[in-house]
DNA sequence: AAAAATTAGTTTGATAGTCAAATTATTTAC
DNA sequence: GTAAATAATTTGACTATCAAACTAATTTTT
């Protein structure tokens, strides 16, 4: 009961203010006009070359108008550079610009510190314990 | 490294798919028009009387024009009762209905479960170690 | 090879959430 | 009793989202 409650109590702050929280700590500096959002966006894009529309889509399960938006305002901030295939003229390229590959690293390194930060406190048993712990977290909400 | 690793992938998945997946455990029956970002004010607004819009805004930290907005539809759909205060005219005074109430505790019980289902897979020590762990994941995101 | 169907992406129209700044109503301070 | 402060709402602007309409290009059918 006690356990539940103050775990409970942790699991709903974070959740509540994870998007606050993680943008926060993003934005700094050179990334001032990166939202969360485009943030994910960057991270669905990856550093291994052009993907099409519709892939980057699907891997982020919104619709590509939505996409379209986005990726219109990234490449106006120049995080990403977008251009027609060659094979097929329907097909929109679209992959990190310079910047926004340092933008992707930038996340990555929070992250990163993020899991370094708890790993470092905890022995290797402690740290398997975990491992299966969020595991289990991870299913709950995939079958839920 | 590879405990890393893979705690990087479980915390990534949540983080990104935490809204998504919350909404869709919540808006089932009655509660279909509930939105996230509803659930939060109800949840903020909270089930020990009337608060006023300045407290509920801040504690939600978003401006108190924002609150406005989320009042007026959560007093349409039903979930939330309005009225101004006697002693300070000035003063609006927002708490929940019957509605709300229901919808409150609906959530609650979700939050429950969720840990309910985490906690009884585990041991009394491994409890303590994912306790640890999360704990230091709220201070990393409190001093970043 | 022309017409039809499909596919990729963009645009449009609608809704929700957000903020800063202006405004309204009320209370407190001088 | 006027001025300053406070509480909330409104306004105007922006981002994010979807479904549906649309445009352009490719593939399939006949």
């Amino acid at each position: 009961m006690n356990i539940n409650h103050t775990l409970n109590e942790v699991l709903v702050r974070l959740f509540r203010n994870i998007n606050m929280i993680e943008e926060r700590a993003l934005r700094t500096g050179e990334y001032k006009d990166v939202t969360t959002n485009d943030m994910h966006v960057i991270e669905a894009v990856g550093m291994e070359g052009a993907k099409n529309m519709t892939r980057v889509a699907r891997s982020l399960e919104v619709t590509t108008g939505t996409l379209t938006i986005a990726i219109n305002s990234l490449v106006k901030k120049g995080y990403v550079d977008r251009t027609r295939s060659e094979e097929d003229r329907r097909v929109v390229l679209i992959s990190l610009s310079e910047k926004g590959k340092r933008a992707y690293l930038h996340h990555r390194k929070f992250h990163e510190q993020m899991i370094d930060s708890i790993v470092k406190e905890l022995t290797e048993e402690e740290q398997a314990v975990l491992e299966k712990a969020l595991t289990k977290l991870a299913q709950f909400f995939q079958t839920s």
